[in-house]
DNA sequence: TGATAAAAAGCACGGTCGTGCTATTTTGTT
DNA sequence: AACAAAATAGCACGACCGTGCTTTTTATCA
């Protein structure tokens, strides 16, 4: 690997411990470079812009998402086993990522700011919805799900648990296990499933 | 009136239309003072620092949400009336702020920033969780809602029904009528219904 | 190993930020 | 109408932002 390619690497691990603690636009060029030992144009010339930086650490978490979330489940024939792991692996992610999520955050960050972030954002996250709805739909036509089920209202479902479970640890609503998401998961999938 | 006061409810007017479109730490001291047309210096007299201005865009806000969600409902008797008119005003707040909720891009931006301001967003999330906690529970205790029914699961998912409409409007998986949400808020309901 | 290209640093720029200080204008009261 | 007080404006500051330049150091490969 080239030695541009490896200190990137580096940087953008940083970068993205630093995006995911504060946010997309906190990340800051001048403090990067103290964090990561280097000056500031030194690491500048890496991105060219502060923009190509953004997509680069999105890139690089979609990366790490993708390997900790969901190519694990690729061998899990059911479906529906597949969905459990992927909700397991989902929450596994948002703990390695100190708790929180730099996908949630952003997106929320850049809801109002159109640019290419902002597409980068919504489309990660229209890949990984659909790929649980996508899921879902599998455990529908394997029969785990019943007939009539909706997999987009499962999916927009599952998705707004999650994202509450998050809001509301820091007012207590939920516990740092997660279990009000894990209830509400378990009764979402039951009524959902075939018995 | 005093003078002070007034040109401070304008300003906090602008301010809060500003902060809502982008957000808190996007509201800058110079951007609010051109968009009210005074000095900066003159504008920043009536808050000191600019701490103290978040704190009274938030004071501002959570004014006029009691004053849109909150306020209307007293009058109503049946627990689950005042439930359901609860989230059509909520929906109604959401509208009325642009398509957005200042609250819940307010959580996520300072979720990771301790201070005052957090320590306000926080406070007022828990108090607008907890009305809808004991709104639910008031169902409960006159049985119109089954008795071993737990509130706080229900306004957990609530609430989080509510973050994900807002989401996912953005990536299509909802549409703007927040039918989803519709939907998954009568299947909730219909779930701790007395029968 | 030495030539050449790539990576990193040094430095400077215009801009904007929050926030003080002082002067001026406007308000409220006698 | 005169005067004290309050509100607003003018101006300047140090700090940090993103981003261009030029120079120096480091890596790559014949």
């Amino acid at each position: 690997m080239n030695k541009a390619k490896k200190t990137r690497k580096q940087i953008l691990e940083v970068a993205l411990q630093m995006a995911t603690a504060t946010s997309l636009n906190d990340l800051t060029i001048g403090s990067l470079a103290v964090a990561t030992d280097m000056s500031k144009s030194g690491l500048f010339s890496h991105f060219k812009s502060k923009e190509n930086l953004q997509l680069a650490v999105l890139d690089h978490a979609y990366d790490l998402f993708r390997q900790i979330v969901t190519i694990p489940v690729y061998e899990i024939e059911s479906p529906l086993e597949r969905l459990n792991t992927l909700c397991d692996n989902w929450l596994d992610w948002y703990e390695l990522q100190a708790k929180t999520c730099i996908f949630i955050s952003a997106s929320v960050e850049f809801d109002d700011q159109p640019g290419v972030v902002h597409d980068k954002i919504a489309q990660d996250l229209a890949k990984w919805l659909s790929f649980l709805i996508s899921t879902v739909q599998a455990a529908i036509d394997e029969k785990e799900f019943i007939a009539n089920a909706d997999a987009e209202q499962f999916v927009y479902e599952l998705y707004s648990l999650y994202l509450g479970s998050q809001s509301m640890i820091w007012v207590g609503l939920e516990d740092a296990n997660h279990n009000r998401f894990k209830l509400a998961l378990e009764s979402l999938i039951s009524r959902y499933r075939r018995i």
